[in-house]
DNA sequence: AGACCCAATTGGTCGAACCAGTTTCGATAA
DNA sequence: TTATCGAAACTGGTTCGACCAATTGGGTCT
């Protein structure tokens, strides 16, 4: 087995192998010896660590990490490299979706064009197959969403969206795991996409507001008490 | 004078140094040569600038930059590094704020504690001074509404607000360039503060909402025509 | 004109070396 | 015993040179 992913990887090392006190790590050269590879290497992800605000690298001094806070840059990371999120930091994102897309809805409203209309219709195809073949559908649920988002016409806003997005990334699947969820949320994706082509933005607004409140209900549910771990056993109780 | 900002120079470079229609960019090798650093310092940059996704490194081919599209990554580092933005990118922003913040101010309302409460009357007594010495406030201007958004308790929200104010950081002078300006927020801060204290979520909103579209139409009325340009002489028209 | 082949180029990786501050720890002095 | 001082070990920062294998591009042969 290779290692595919040494950023992550080094993260996930860098958080458990420091001093609690001072916050310090190994050295670059013990790191290139623990990962069998070159100091170069070290260093590069290092640089990328670094630049995300999730290690600070003092001259001659050595490499410091602040295990208390973690940046939106980190959180990405930690999505995209698969690593455990903080229950708490989902139930947020879930939070700051519904201020997104409830306000996303309206505006797409105003200015989507065909083209958006034609992604949604062909995303909720996607869906009604998925369905049909027993599936859950964690990434057509996320397009959906984001190509509502692209429908603003506001690409920072969309940008930012794909980023935080993607910390959700890892635990959607186990929401959809009920199939029951997966029927329940494409009939309201269907219901949404029909008040956008009607070009209402105060039932967008209303649907949408409905249909994330069960997220957010579920997660809520979750960070109070009855957390179930998915697949991977080694995740901290927070 | 050295270069103290090898990531921005490089990006820079990249940006007009790449072939139109492929976006291949020199090689590492000429790359190391023309800022006079060695490989390993160009490929510690390039790394950083890959995980941002800003170029794409592929192996034994060479160096790929797309031009047409910026991460949110991006943008937060060349705000970081002064890097020009596009006014439009701007424009996009102060809407993104809109949705933000207006909603921030109701969250707070209900979430604010007395150390937010605390902070927002030190950002408010330092903005007075301020304009007391005849200057603009921007500094105290984001300290006031981050602290806002820090008081929805919502850390995620937190930081992906650090991020993109970030990016505003450049162009927020000029804005209160005008004292004017400055005295009317000051006043508007201050009428959203006691909104805040009072815990009435609808008038905080109400106020924030009125206090932000000003900030919105001057930028859109700068990206409909009448650009003017700060300081560096050295942004493409875009 | 087209198919083919080879040599130059390129990113990926490694290791050794040097520099100059920082740490650490043991020897020395109080 | 305790406090202080100094030297040695360690650390990140940086550079150079080398090798690998796949891609690329130009030239050649058919």
């Amino acid at each position: 087995m290779k290692e595919k992913n040494l950023l992550a990887e080094l993260a996930a090392y860098l958080f458990s192998n420091s001093d609690k006190e001072s916050g310090r790590t190994p050295s670059e050269r013990e790191l290139a010896e623990h990962f069998g590879v070159s100091r170069g290497q070290i260093r590069e992800a290092l640089a990328i660590l670094e630049a995300m605000r999730i290690v600070e690298r003092r001259a001659k001094s050595g490499i410091y990490i602040d295990t208390k806070q973690a940046s939106v840059e980190a959180l990405a990371l930690f999505a995209r490299a698969g690593l455990p999120l903080d229950p708490v930091q989902i139930y947020e994102t879930v939070e700051l979706r519904k201020i997104h897309e409830i306000k996303a809805a309206e505006l797409a409203c105003s200015r989507a064009t065909e083209e958006n209309f034609e992604r949604l219709r062909e995303i909720l195809k996607a869906s009604e197959e998925r369905i049909a073949a027993g599936e859950g559908l964690a990434k057509e649920d996320r397009e959906f969403h984001l190509e509502i988002v692209r429908a603003t016409k506001n690409g920072v806003f969309h940008n930012i969206c794909s980023v935080y997005y993607l910390m959700g990334e890892q635990r959607l699947p186990i929401y959809f795991n009920d199939p029951e969820r997966s029927v329940r949320s494409h009939a309201e994706h269907i219901q949404i996409y029909e008040a956008l082509l009607r070009r209402d933005g105060n039932l967008a607004q209303a649907l949408m507001s409905a249909h994330l409140q069960g997220a957010e209900s579920y997660w809520k549910g979750i960070i109070e008490g009855r957390w179930v771990e998915p697949k991977s056993a080694t995740l901290e109780k927070a």
